[in-house]
DNA sequence: TTTTCTAAGTGAACAATGTTAACATAAGAA
DNA sequence: TTCTTATGTTAACATTGTTCACTTAGAAAA
């Protein structure tokens, strides 16, 4: 667009900020350098200055980008105001909004393209995934609590991501109808989910009225 | 490899097959023109006198994916011998096994990079996904039987759908040690699944001792 | 102030990609 | 035997990521 002077001063950040909105819009497989130069207005070849190669920025966008998966999907895990079953319920909710606002870069994150780029980024930042390990807390809290049943927290808590990962990718993916119905099925979804992971006989308290409709002890 | 003569004979099934040995064991990302005219002792152009262009030959590669897929995963759908909860905790054995036995093909059929052919094929063949409709009968009869719980025939089958996707896209995908515990999960997601959606005070024939473990009626 | 050094940009060139166009060949129909 | 046509080839193109030799500007050193 506008031609900078010779020094632009911020290029760096100028890229990182260019490609974030890029595939706000856009799938990541279109980004390409000539996009990133001209909307800079400097050449193909000005971000080698700035990034060892086109991997290099893209695993700069995926920690960005779990950064901000983060912030928006775990707040309720972490708000202890909140009921426990309440927790899963809003951050399973917040967790396929972000998928569906951001369907390019769930897909960057959670893919197979960059596989091996996440894998040393979340190997650095923490043990484990970090916005997982607050979920499996959440569930041995449950357990402890006598909200869910007491199976290994490790695989309960995969079971539920790979269900809020599942209905995320077919939403995402434009499988049939899903964008139509979402709304409904998110609660069967959730409701099935529930059932089959709570304990028995245990009162549970919540606040959303869907889930005091069949979340009752079966005395 | 080897050159042939001036008329291959054949060129066109040749090329749909080794695209799809190539596709059995890399991604379709790396399945390049040079390598089909390699493969064939012929020039990288060869292909358009078969194809009108690369997608058109991906597309073929779909549609056979999805036969190859329908025919590997639907069998226990339409076994009458088989009990009816029994062909859900089958064909959900059948589904990630598919996956996991054909990642590159799994993403290419159901990932977003193609998802506008697929929609194509599919609306073609079928009013709906061939597999999916078979799920959503399975489980209308499961309702008619007293073992599923009545709701909207076409959501539960979505939820089970999308549990096996999110299941099968963590694993092939490389999510963290899933590989490792992927039985016990399997087990773990299913009884979870399952335990959600079958009709209360229902005993539950099943062949398969996990099954009878913990659908007990809750009297 | 002048010189020098270096970070940060340029443009030309590269190989690989999908694709097209003009040409060549083989095989069957006329 | 000749013509036609399906099926192959080769050369060229634009686009991709990438490298390399260069230029430039601005700050540090003299």
């Amino acid at each position: 667009m506008i031609k900078h002077d010779y020094h632009h001063g911020n290029l760096k950040e100028e890229f990182i900020r260019i490609a974030m909105e890029f595939i706000a819009k856009e799938d990541v497989e279109k980004l390409t350098l000539k996009v990133l130069s001209d909307a800079t207005g400097t050449s193909r070849s000005a971000i080698y200055k700035h990034f060892t190669n086109k991997d290099a920025l893209i695993e700069t966008i995926i920690e960005r980008g779990f950064d901000k998966f983060d912030v928006e999907t775990t707040p309720y895990l972490k708000d202890e105001s909140k009921a426990l079953i309440d927790k899963f319920y809003l951050t399973g909710e917040l967790y396929v909004a972000f998928a569906r606002k951001n369907p390019n870069l769930y897909r960057l994150l959670f893919g197979k393209k960059y596989a091996h780029i996440r894998e040393e980024i979340l190997s650095i930042k923490d043990e484990d995934c970090s916005g997982f390990s607050a979920l499996q807390k959440t569930v041995e809290n449950g357990q402890k609590q006598g909200v869910l049943k007491k199976e290994d927290s490790y695989r309960q808590a995969i079971v539920i991501w790979a269900t809020m990962h599942g209905i995320s990718s077919l939403v995402i993916d434009g499988f049939m109808d899903v964008e139509e119905v979402y709304e409904e099925m998110y609660d069967t979804l959730f409701e099935t989910l529930l059932t089959g992971m709570v304990a028995n006989k245990v009162k549970i308290i919540s606040t959303i009225p869907l889930l005091n409709k069949f979340l009752q002890p079966t005395n």
